[in-house]
DNA sequence: CGCATATACTTCAGGCGTCAACCATTTTTC
DNA sequence: GAAAAATGGTTGACGCCTGAAGTATATGCG
């Protein structure tokens, strides 16, 4: 959780673009901040009761719901692109899914290096046992905001996302 | 990266409800996927820009944030609070900011089970040093969206958390 | 007082995540 | 075609983080 370095006692140099610059930093701090907490926030609260109810951990689920979407399958990379961490991240996880049965990983007719990800029909059950009550667990979190509120919500984190990528 | 298990082809049975229950849960799904796209972009900016320009990790710059602002100094467990992080996770990495001279661990008076944890001004001018520059990094990454922009998104996080805390 | 309970912190095992280095297989380039 | 570069994936070292169990001190209650 950052903060700021700087809400020192006022002085009586020229401060006017400084005082406007920490403003303005102060305010992103802020609001990046309150971002990062009621994400924490949520994830917690998935996280536990992934654990408890299914003893499955996040990162497993989140592997699990992208093959889910696409049952094509998917090669390593595009878990880790898809997921948003590292390849050896994906390795890692992958190793285990496969370990239970839940995953599997073919090999590609055209390319030697590459494996295709699936989930297997036990890892499928799982699964859609899984996404059932985690869609009720979302919705209860984010059902204290109105329609309208989670609508623009929406739009502000996907106006930020586009500036983000593109920055 | 959450998905949900339903967009199956449609059927003919009543799917009225259940329709509803479903966009409903997808709307929340989404909105939660990219609040936490939003923050893993940012973050993953930060951490990146503290690594190669301090040597510093995250972790270890927001417990320095903390102690910053609370130089009568914290106990392991109102940091760990602070933090959103279990006391386990706080110890280590206090040891290590320790090892390097950057915080100190004072005994309580009243209590000889706690510490107090505060900056070195070795510590101190560390941070101070980073959080000019972490400043600038947030602004930067925030600048695209508009001033109105930023104050209803801060806004309507800060609904989300008090509906988060209190649910 | 003396026991029970609560609090503050640490330790440990295990999973997640990164980065950097590495191997194997394409693909490019000349 | 062969050397060079790019791509797909894995490995290993290391740090973060959790949950559960453990130690030490404080507090409450009979």
């Amino acid at each position: 959780m950052p903060t700021s370095a700087a809400d020192a006692a006022p002085n009586a140099a020229p401060v006017d673009l400084e005082t406007r610059a920490d403003d303005a930093s102060h305010e992103a701090l802020r609001l990046w901040l309150r971002l990062l907490t009621c994400t924490n926030l949520v994830e917690a609260d998935i996280r536990g009761r992934l654990r408890e109810s299914f003893g499955c951990t996040l990162p497993r689920f989140d592997l699990m719901a992208q093959l889910e979407r696409h049952p094509e399958g998917l090669k390593m990379g595009e878990l880790s692109r898809r997921m948003m961490v590292t390849g050896g991240n994906v390795t890692g996880i992958t190793d285990q899914l496969q370990q239970e049965g839940l995953v599997s990983r073919e090999p590609l007719a055209n390319d030697r290096r590459a494996y295709l990800i699936r989930l297997t029909p036990a890892g499928r059950a799982a699964f859609t046992r899984m996404a059932r009550a985690h869609e009720q667990w979302v919705e209860q979190l984010f059902e204290g905001l109105a329609e309208t509120e989670r609508r623009a919500l929406f739009k502000l984190l996907g106006r930020l996302k586009s500036t983000l990528v593109s920055a």
